[in-house]
DNA sequence: ATAGGCCTGGAC
DNA sequence: GTCCAGGCCTAT
């Protein structure tokens, strides 16, 4: 369940067990995260220590006190569990840290396309990342900035990481209904008025997630139709304007949006548009 | 711009 | 069985 704010309450777990503690062992129990951490680099990492755990856009980093960092990105599926002493190992349970007092963090991942990178001293593990889309850096002007040259759909533009970070598929959506903008306008065609609700519709979007963790992240009873405004709610209602939602493909990706909202950008209210007369 | 690959599990 | 999935990379 990664998209930023997601990403954010899993390193909050990290950090809870696993921040400030000493590595015992790290265990690799999936082929495929070899990739990332083969058997010499997850031996060397018992003894040391995990100084600080950080979160850029979907990307966490475990900051070590050798100077090293782990570069962890959860994918599709990927998730942190916190494991007791003595505590049985989730399903699905990919890479496990040992740490020194006993308990365990583990790294969950159903699909395992998920994983976790070794980075020596003095390399920066983060690839170039916009604007943190809940920070006061990611705005109209830096998003205008960003998309001046881009005419791929606006809904694709914000899946782009180097546009904006932490954005993924659900909240690309979700934000898109709370502008009211067609997720299928060129990126660089949206006027300041169009920017700008796109701005606060990101921030809206990621904003109720992370401020009611409780409603996102598994609570049982709470079911999508408190979570998604349009997102997997083709052919369902509008909650604006009871008009059925619908679903295109674009990137190869599902866009959900409603038609009826789109074609009528906000006027009274909220983000407006001026210097349009004429 | 689009398809394919990485992986597994759930819905149909 | 088929299709789809909250991500991202590479190749064409």
């Amino acid at each position: 369940m990664p998209e930023l704010p997601e990403v954010e309450y899993a390193a909050s777990v990290a950090r809870r067990v696993a921040e400030g503690k000493r590595i015992g062992s790290v265990e690799v129990l999936h082929a495929a995260q070899r990739r990332g951490l083969p058997p010499r680099a997850s031996r060397s990492l018992a003894g040391d220590g995990i100084a600080r755990i950080e979160r850029r856009g979907k990307y966490q980093v475990f900051r070590l006190t050798s100077g090293r960092s782990l570069l962890v990105h959860f994918r599709m599926t990927g998730d942190w569990a916190a494991v007791q002493p003595g505590g049985e190992l989730p399903a699905h349970t990919r890479i496990l840290f040992r740490l020194e007092d006993g308990a365990a963090l583990a790294l969950v991942d159903s699909r395992a396309l998920g994983g976790i990178t070794l980075y020596p001293p003095d390399i920066d593990p983060l690839p170039d990342l916009g604007p943190e889309a809940n920070s006061a850096d990611f705005n109209d002007a830096t998003l205008a900035d960003a998309l001046r040259t881009r005419r791929v759909p606006i809904k694709v533009a914000l899946l782009d990481q180097g546009v904006v970070a932490g954005v993924g598929n659900i909240y690309a959506s979700e934000a898109l209904w709370y502008a009211r903008v067609d997720p299928r306008r060129p990126a660089n065609a949206l006027g300041p008025a169009e920017l700008r609700a796109v701005v606060t519709g990101v921030k809206r979007a990621l904003g109720k997630a992370l401020e009611h963790p409780e409603r996102y992240y598994g609570a049982d009873g709470v079911s999508d139709a408190v979570r998604f405004n349009v997102y997997d709610r083709e052919g369902k209602g509008c909650r604006r304007c009871r008009s059925p939602i619908v679903r295109v493909t674009q990137g190869a990706r599902s866009t959900y949006w409603c038609a009826e909202c789109a074609s009528h950008p906000k006027r009274a209210t909220g983000s407006r548009s001026r210097g349009t007369t004429a």
